[in-house]
DNA sequence: TTGTATGCGTTATCAA
DNA sequence: TTGATAACGCATACAA
């Protein structure tokens, strides 16, 4: 006469079977849903009595369920996940990086959802805005801007936010980034020792914070060191990529102007710098020595093996996922800023210089 | 009088405004909030009345109305991302494929969500649980092995799935992969056209279509060509890691059985074998000729630079996506499989044999 | 063409 | 300690 009260999963006999809900461990268990959820749900299991408890599991076990983290989703605003913002997913960098963070974030019960802007802005909205929608716990962003709107309104929205590899300017929002003046120090006092007097400097884009801050130690750096200062020896790339550096490099030669020895922004532009070699027959590290920055996968393999500047990458991940960790726990509220230390790798694009650096250029 | 009908969204005054809902833009627009699902919705635009369209149109813009696709995704079962899983994101070979993937995802209105599994398949099964949690709409595995019960099972869950670069056996199941018995009969080819007559092959593992397809290839092409096929010159890696072929090249050199080219299953396998060149003092490509396969990104300017078989990457990935888009939008309902082709590059790794390959061994 | 009602699977607030 | 009930935001069968 009555209608059946199961969910028409306990009664559905196709083998393509839905998957089982609370309601249907209820039922096998004999008690309400209510306290299925409240069974399950290890911050609330002490509400349940044991011997309810061990039935709901034990029937929870056989009918093989797992919780709908959509519909968990709906209900808390949660999702146990986090966001993992990266301008390229090409650049390998940033693979260790995302390992760093789910080392971190598996253990404390969260996932990690990758997404690649493409440093293009509009996707960047675009992709942070759907991982909003999908309620996201929390942000790390590779791709923090020096003046950043959308950081900004993600801010002030009240996200949970740390930034990896940059900053950002007057808003105090958590980071992680290398020390890159230590390290761009270590460079050029590298240099120095073996001789060279007129170091150029191929900086990365000065609307990120890696940017200006590499760029400004340079300066610093080459004063302290009493070498020269010649603003032409500095130039800035377009973007971080080998094609730019390339390009920088290509008129940084075009300017009559002598160095012997190039402080790269990061590696992929020194490979940038490798390329022009090619093209122009320059030998390095005979003609110009080049340091690199983050000594990314290769490096050591690359002809010639690239002296650069350390990055722990990975412990950049790892930091970050301990710093949002502690957010989401409400553990940390305020902005601390994690400064990771740096090494010099010494390889053989660095030598003592021959000459200008230039020599087929001086006729 | 009366209490407010409107959600509390509506009447919210204080800055950290919740997200507009549905039923807010309908009390903007002053209907109901099927209405506004309707209007919003392209696929059912046709049966809301022009005019209450626009007006829907206009408060949901004002409002700054998203749909919320958790709640969605709660609602249809659907999610409107696919779930992308790869062996290991450190692998260079992997960022290309999901480029390729997403530039075919985004315009169809797709997200993509990228799990890494470290080669576990113990994380790989719950990295795949959560993503059916999330309801992913399908799935582009590049993770599959020759006997796969996961891959089983997810297939008689009647999953869409597309698998990239590896296949399994007897599952009609959608795949993309390149063209592996032409690419190392090119290889093969090559080596015997500079003189090789007893060539090496470290293969990658067994327990993937690729390992097992590119060895058996090999082994074709050896004969093929009339050159030798001692068995002892097939050597399987355990893993298709650096170290892993490093490992090997070192327990082939420890038997005792002469050879000057050395096919490698991958780049990476390639690449360890550069490693034991360095320790042992080993020539590339004077004493010991190498190809690799995949030509990833970096091998033009390591040491040597690799000759490798290149496979398309990117165009794996698109092909992976416009095969997922046609599977979920019913057009696609055969097990196709998609062979890319592959094409040799010739760099400094191969030469004409001088010796045996190993001078310093045989005294 | 639009409104009403219901449910997706959970969790949380009550009351018992 | 447990059960009933409502709600999260949306989509859809049905009624109007």
């Amino acid at each position: 006469m009555t209608a059946p009260a199961g969910s028409v999963n306990a009664i559905a006999y196709d083998c393509k079977m839905p998957r089982p809900t609370l309601r249907d461990v209820a039922e096998a268990a004999g008690v309400h849903a209510a306290t299925v959820s409240r069974a399950l749900n290890p911050a609330t299991q002490s509400q349940v009595k044991p011997a309810t408890a061990r039935r709901v599991l034990k029937a929870a076990k056989t009918l093989g369920y797992r919780p709908n983290p959509i519909a968990r989703s709906l209900k808390t605003s949660r999702s146990g996940t986090v966001g993992m913002v990266i301008p390229d997913i090409a650049n390998p960098v940033f693979p260790p990086m995302v390992r760093g963070l789910e080392s971190i974030l598996e253990p404390h019960g969260y996932n990690c959802w990758v997404v690649s802007t493409d440093n293009d802005a509009t996707r960047e909205a675009e992709l942070i805005a759907g991982l909003q929608g999908n309620h996201v716990d929390g942000f790390v962003l590779a791709t923090a801007r020096v003046d950043d709107p959308l950081l900004e309104k993600l801010h002030d929205e009240e996200a949970k936010i740390v930034l990896v590899n940059r900053r950002t300017s007057n808003q105090p929002i958590l980071s992680v980034v290398a020390d890159d003046v230590t390290g761009i120090s270590l460079a050029v006092a590298h240099l120095k020792k073996l001789g060279h007097q007129r170091i150029a400097h191929l900086a990365g884009p000065q609307n990120t914070s890696t940017g200006q801050a590499r760029s400004a130690a340079f300066r610093h750096a080459v004063r302290d060191h009493g070498l020269s200062d010649d603003p032409r020896l500095v130039i800035e790339c377009g973007d971080w990529r080998e094609a730019f550096g390339a390009e920088a490099l290509r008129t940084l030669l075009s300017r009559d102007v002598n160095f012997t020895a190039i402080v790269a922004g990061n590696d992929l532009i020194a490979l940038g710098c490798y390329d022009v070699f090619r093209e122009t027959g320059l030998r390095c590290p005979d003609d110009i020595s080049v340091i690199g920055f983050n000594d990314m996968m290769f490096m050591d393999k690359v002809q010639p093996p690239l002296t650069s500047v350390r990055v722990p990458h990975r412990q950049v991940g790892a930091e970050a996922g301990r710093l949002l960790v502690g957010m989401l726990n409400g553990e940390i509220d305020d902005a601390r800023s994690v400064l990771l230390p740096v090494e010099l790798v010494v390889r053989d694009s660095t030598a003592p210089p021959h000459g200008s650096g230039r020599p087929e250029l001086q006729s």
